[in-house]
DNA sequence: AAAAACTTTCAATATATTTTGAAAGTTCAG
DNA sequence: CTGAACTTTCAAAATATATTGAAAGTTTTT
């Protein structure tokens, strides 16, 4: 397989990834473009690439910008802008854990949280039964979001590696 | 807050977690349902709880069962089809993980194999830099994978409380 | 200060996903 | 076998999500 062909293969199936995992395909695109560019790219480039709008490529560009999965790089003496991706692909794990942390566990947790709450007669065994069931939730949930937080702080090199080791 | 409210509350967050994590926002709500039913429900009890369809109810019941996180339980003496959720939380979220370990990164673990093996010159920077962002992407995968399948495995629960230490 | 070179916005449009419901299929008691 | 009770299927409709592109906005150059 040649390069274009390679390329092509993953940035699809990085779009793939995305999209089955929550991530707007088009913006993981983008991503697994910058993330194989060996220079910054330009809007205009991405558009190109993709065969995308221009619309879209700001859209997109903005909300990795927002996660801090790419930044800005602009080039001395040139008006365009130019745009880079992390390439510390730990680094990049943790900032998506970050975001959809936030986004979505901590969100669910405050409804776990709020819900166990419930009123009502405790020997009723439809609130038994939620009562158990959200509990057990709650906890395993809480599990995960702590064990995403461990790992998102970790960043260090030395931490991270450490911990990578403890998962093997 | 009354059960009505807090069982809407719950069905609803947890409807939308999944959504946004790659799961059909009705199967999830399905789902949810039966995790806090104190007795099996059938398809009916479902339609009208979730106010939805007879076809949208069987299509999400028959692709839980085929996550084995629902099953099928048959009253004695009666016609009609019954359906009781996994309950054990852990299980639950083990089923999750293999359901789309199998569906998702299984494929884009090949898909990176294949890529890795780019033909092209070695000093063009930009097959340098493919390769390279390739094989870290790989390898942080492959960790991914490897990590899941032992969190998998690992469904007794002696050893599943050692692993879950092991996070803290 | 006007034009040029860009970037951003967002209403309209296109695409993808989910849901419905009626028809077809299945099972089983009589 | 027949019909009642239930389940499954799937094309059409509804809904949700993503994309476009032209207009508006911004910054820099002349």
């Amino acid at each position: 397989m040649n390069y274009t062909e390679s390329k092509d293969k993953f940035i699809k199936a990085w779009g793939n990834l995305g999209s089955s995992w929550g991530i707007n395909r088009t913006m993981a695109q983008v991503h697994a473009l910058l993330l194989i560019a060996p220079d910054p790219l330009s809007a205009e480039d991405i558009m190109e690439d993709l065969r995308i709008s221009r619309g879209n490529v700001n859209m997109n560009i903005r909300a990795l910008i927002n996660w801090g999965l790419v930044h800005k790089d602009n080039v001395h003496g040139e008006r365009k802008e130019y745009f880079i991706a992390e390439k510390d692909i730990w680094k990049v794990a943790t900032l998506i854990m970050k975001e959809r942390r936030k986004r979505e566990l901590e969100p669910a947790l405050r409804v776990l949280e709020q819900v166990s709450k419930v009123e009502g007669d405790k020997r009723d065994k439809n609130i038994k039964a939620f009562t158990e069931a959200i509990g057990n939730i709650k906890s395993l949930v809480e599990k995960a979001d702590s064990t995403m937080e461990k790992l998102i702080k970790a960043d260090e090199s030395f931490l991270t590696s450490t911990l990578l080791k403890l998962l093997k």
